[in-house]
DNA sequence: TGTTAATTCTACCTTTAAGTAGTAATTAAA
DNA sequence: TTTAATTACTACTTAAAGGTAGAATTAACA
């Protein structure tokens, strides 16, 4: 019952380049020092990360990836959805899908409420909401 | 973000074997068919359930399975310890173990209210509680 | 006492997530 | 114009989850 690696290194990475917003560019080297994360796996995550335009890449020498939008508007939850890692309104804890609230699957009136906060976690904090903790891992 | 097919199996298996309570013995075919659960993945499930003493077994011609405990006090989150999918006090919604509250990661705060949620769920739902629904899958 | 219906054990196969390797493409600076 | 630093692409490897196969074990029943 967790978030894929993916996610987590995604919101780490975007939370870390929120902090450092300034900086023009920041390069993959940086990041998977500073957070820890194998490098070849993060830059992995960085190109799926530009291909859904929020991130933006500038190859070559000196290159590197900055936010494509400002941190207010890039929700945690646009960077689950990049992982299938989202909660779906249909998905049951069971992992039943499609339930749509007709299910009276175990566990069925339990879940709501749960899940209801973390879909509301999800969709609407924003990048800006969680930086600056100073927390790097 | 969700149970992985083993827990899930296990609880739908556990709340059909509370519903039919009154049934001496449920045997591994019963249960793969009701339930939509492959007989050979099933059988391993049960193996496991038996060796933490939820379940009993009876070997043999006639044999099959009952619940060891009462209903009342088989708890969801001992379903889910089995197969270590349990939300531990210190798992961090980013997969860093071992905050114990003093880690400040992006989305720790907000992290703990669903978390609470649900482990009040998994530890406060017995079979009792959300067995007795007529719904099998 | 042999047959049969059941669980259990060991080992394997398949799929997906996670991670790695090598090289090509790009671009600024020297 | 060469070189070094950078991202992007393709393909592979490893680890874990999910699932399968077949034989061994057990015990009721004829």
């Amino acid at each position: 019952m967790q978030l894929s690696n993916s996610s987590q290194y995604a919101i780490r990475i975007l939370a870390y380049m929120t902090d450092k917003k300034d900086s023009p560019l920041i390069n993959a080297t940086e990041l998977a020092e500073t957070l820890f994360i194998p490098y070849k796996f993060l830059t992995k995550i960085m190109t799926d990360l530009v291909k859904v335009d929020l991130v933006e890449s500038i190859r070559g020498r000196e290159g590197g990836f900055k936010l494509k939008k400002k941190s207010s508007d890039i929700m945690v939850g646009d960077i689950l959805d990049v992982f299938n890692d989202s909660i779906k309104d249909e998905q049951c804890v069971l992992g039943i899908g499609f339930c749509n609230g007709l299910c009276k699957c175990a566990l069925h009136d339990q879940w709501m409420e749960p899940k209801l906060l973390l879909q509301k976690m999800f969709r609407e904090s924003s990048l800006e909401d969680i930086a600056g903790r100073g927390c790097k891992i």
